[in-house]
DNA sequence: CAAACCTACAACTAAATGGTTGTATGTCAA
DNA sequence: TTGACATACAACCATTTAGTTGTAGGTTTG
């Protein structure tokens, strides 16, 4: 089963389309806490919580280590920034778009329209 | 209804957790293209492309506009950003804590760790 | 006008999702 | 050692999702 990097996106946006998941991730961003501290926060089933935190961690948003009977999770910055550069990319896509049409308008005769082909 | 932050970040995550919606969206921020032309690219009928090209609409993360019998949609680069601010955040949060844990190591007591109470 | 084309949407299905409760296992503390 | 706590996971349920086919309306073109 090779993980492709759109199956990594589908993890990660997909993790990051829940509420309940952001908030998670904010928390553990901000510092480490336990699964059972986090529970707590929400008004849900411990076991809904955990599924929340499985979904982060499988996604690789947040990372887990074992303190005693607690798991403490930590979120990781470097699975967000991975995140933030795929939209870079799509705006690269986006600013390549724009540099065609001011070339067109640069050009003298009339700009055909984009889509001709 | 009032649509809050979070309902609009859910749509916006959930509307790219799909990559045959990433993909259309390369493609229309690349530059516009017909429901039609889009469909022809993807091993899927047209009425489930129109469907995810319904999803991107209504997270706003593309435009329509009606050019004779065709709907040519285009991709707002401003919603990538808004997306890109909202993982800015996450990194801000993650910003603070590292800053906490640099004030504690910069202190000359013992370190207590960051999550006692 | 008629035929072809582009889009929208309803109705349906299978699978995934987000929640629940219950059970099992490991760890700590008295 | 016993009991309480922390976690994991299975089984189940309701809802949503991603796909399908079919139908219908607006636009263009011959």
């Amino acid at each position: 089963m090779v993980e492709t990097s759109e199956d990594r996106a589908d993890g990660l946006f997909h993790a990051l389309s829940d509420r309940t998941r952001r908030d998670i991730l904010r928390r553990v961003l901000a510092g480490e806490h336990s699964v059972s501290t986090l529970a707590a926060s929400y008004d849900m089933s411990f076991a809904a919580v955990q599924k929340h935190v499985a979904v982060l961690e499988k996604a690789g948003l947040i990372t887990k280590r074992r303190k005693g009977r607690e798991q403490l999770t930590s979120g990781d910055v470097a699975a967000v920034r991975s995140v933030a550069e795929m939209l870079d990319e799509l705006e690269t896509i986006w600013r390549g778009r724009i540099d065609r049409i001011d070339a067109l308008l640069a050009h003298d005769n009339p700009p055909p329209t984009e889509n001709e082909n």
